[in-house]
RNA sequence: GGCCCCAUCGUCUAGGUAGGUCUAGGACACCGGGUUUUCAACCCGGCGACAGGGGUUCAAAUCCCCUUGGGGCUACCA
């Protein structure tokens, strides 16, 4: 290949970047990087009403966090700038202006209305609507004439009626399309602003787009940028198309972000007394706000959905990268598993870091056939990077993921950190290692006990009994060491002929309220004799009736 | 409805371009057992697929056609 190759990632600022945005947007980066070649990032954002202020540089930030840098685009600048569509209006017009020149553009002035009821009546007669051309092109003068009078002016491209369209495509070889069943598509809309079709090929062919590898949600739309490129642009053929799979859900259909408030409202449905004004209050909207969302008339926005199901304990699907993020995962593991998501090396690697994945990525390794989103495997692969990256990347990750949850954990210095971390091996997230270790950081009164810890453990056998035994043997041990913990412990149970777990849940239960923990020796080590003693004695007090 | 894409274990997939070496391999999940101070992790074992029907061929998971099923697009969204 003598031509350097160039890739591009060009997110509409809608929202946060979506799973299948950031594959997108990975398989790019990777054949880039995999060539040598350049990665852009453009943001088309030539849709006033859907752009939302704080997607840009969310999707940035979500793109970095990934480890995905860009070559050219926002903030870093390049030699093709700008990279944001609604900064380029000039030179699409420009291109525009041409095509209406050249006669191979034309004005409309056709309502939304009148549009719909021309698409009805295809409709009706079971045929795909094509807008029909008029005999006659309208004039600059005809365009003016309608703009004076307030009417909607849209430019369409004049398909060529030249034989089919044949697309190219790396990974599904020659598809062939009917240009007249494409038909006349608007190029600009009546607001001045191109449409994505149209900018799509001028932004592509201006910043020397050699590969574009999107999701198959864009085949269709391939044929139509095809011949727009080539009645543009005759010194350069278009792209390396590649129409990657699509990445659907594991609760059916495609990944959409519409799963969270549903799976909260399901959630929310399925509770007894809803208390409206509370969950109101913690997603900071109205309660009738909440009753209109419960009844699925309207939906709030993202961080009240993500408010109330916190509060509520329920764990919503991850869909948009933060939300993994929230959830306590690396991106080493999104990365990976994102890139296994279409595409495998070939052997039986699953497993790999980025390096690797750099080096083993190639484009006719790519599948045709549409996967489905497994969280359990994501979960897998967790454990698996977990473990493989070092140990001083997880603890950054794991601070930022600890201060993001606002947890009491990210009180704790770095050594402690580590040590939990450690301690926690074979966890799956962030999420469990938080869990297990939080009771190291909460004030002794602020332990909470769970009901069904409470009856396993504490109220089974001599439990609480043993326990007192525990803590007096605690008490009089000279240093409270791992080592001498466990010895100590050992030797209780075995002069009370009973396994190890009989003495040591209690204990647990009695220092983090729930059987789920830090092993139990480093648990007492953590804590120190004061708390550890003061615990059990705040246990011993409130369940002694039962003793 | 129209146009387009796809089809191997429950899931992700290897194998398909050069048909035999595939009684179809791996991973996750699941089931059983082991290990164990909790959860997880870990170890051993098991279950489990070429969508259906026609061709072509000595031979088809692999090539062709049809059916069925799944997905995408069908906007003055991208």
């Amino acid at each position: 290949m003598p031509e350097t190759v160039v890739t591009r990632f060009a997110p509409s600022p809608t929202g946060y970047l979506h799973i299948g945005g950031a594959r997108t947007a990975l398989f790019n980066w990777l054949w880039a990087r995999r060539t040598g070649g350049k990665f852009l990032l453009r943001i088309e954002d030539t849709d006033l009403k859907r752009n939302t202020p704080t997607a840009t540089a969310q999707v940035m930030a979500d793109l970095r966090w990934l480890g995905i840098e860009w070559d050219e685009g926002p903030e870093v600048g390049g030699p093709n700038g700008p990279y944001l569509q609604s900064q380029r209006l000039d030179i699409y017009n420009r291109y525009i202006r041409q095509l209406l020149d050249q006669g191979r553009a034309y004005y409309c002035f056709e309502t939304g209305q009148e549009l719909d009821a021309l698409r009805a009546e295809a409709e009706k007669q079971k045929k795909g609507f094509v807008y029909r051309r008029p005999e006659q092109l309208p004039t600059d003068q005809d365009a003016e004439r309608a703009r004076v009078e307030g009417r909607d002016v849209t430019v369409r491209f004049a398909m060529p009626q030249t034989g089919p369209i044949v697309v190219d495509d790396v990974i599904r070889g020659q598809i062939s399309f009917d240009p007249a069943e494409l038909g006349d598509f608007i190029i600009q809309k009546s607001d001045g602003f191109p449409t994505y079709n149209f900018a799509v090929v001028v932004d592509d062919y201006l910043m020397g787009i050699t590969h574009v590898l999107r999701g198959q949600e864009h085949l269709m739309n391939t044929p139509s940028q095809k011949a727009l490129w080539e009645a543009l642009f005759t010194d350069r053929p278009v792209p390396q198309y590649a129409h990657m799979s699509v990445t659907v859900s594991d609760a059916g259909g495609k990944l959409s972000k519409r799963e969270r408030p549903q799976t909260l409202r399901t959630a929310l449905k399925a509770t007894a007394n809803v208390d409206f004004d509370q969950l109101a209050q913690v997603g900071g909207i109205t309660a009738d706000e909440v009753r209109s969302f419960l009844a699925g008339d309207t939906t709030p926005d993202m961080p009240a959905i993500d408010a109330i199901a916190k509060h509520l304990g329920v764990h919503l699907p991850e869909i948009n990268i933060v939300d993994f993020f929230h959830s306590g995962y690396l991106p080493e593991t999104m990365v990976n598993f994102m890139a296994l998501l279409g595409w495998n090396p070939g052997d039986q690697r699953e497993i790999m870091v980025l390096d690797e994945l750099i080096r083993s990525f190639d484009l006719s390794r790519l599948t045709k056939s549409n996967s489905l989103f497994d969280r359990k495997k994501l979960l897998a692969f967790n454990t698996e990077h977990l473990r493989l990256t070092s140990p001083e990347k997880v603890l950054a990750h794991f601070k930022a993921y600890l201060r993001h949850v606002e947890s009491p954990v990210r009180g704790a210095d770095d050594a402690l950190l580590a040590r939990i971390i450690k301690l926690c091996d074979g966890a799956r997230t962030f999420e469990d290692i938080e869990r297990k270790s939080v009771f190291v950081f909460l004030d002794d009164e602020q332990i909470a006990f769970d009901e069904k810890a409470v009856q396993k453990v504490l109220m089974k056998d001599r439990a609480l009994e043993i326990l007192r035994q525990v803590r007096d043997e605690l008490a009089a041990l000279p240093e409270l060491t791992e080592q001498a913990i466990e010895e100590m412990l050992r030797k209780l149970a075995e002069a009370r002929q009973v396994g190890l777990g009989k003495v040591a849940q209690p204990l647990r239960v009695a220092l983090c309220g729930t059987t789920i923990s830090l092993p139990i020796f480093d648990s007492v080590n953590m804590l120190g004799r004061e708390r550890t003693l003061r615990r059990i004695d705040l246990t011993l007090e409130r369940f002694k009736a039962h003793g």
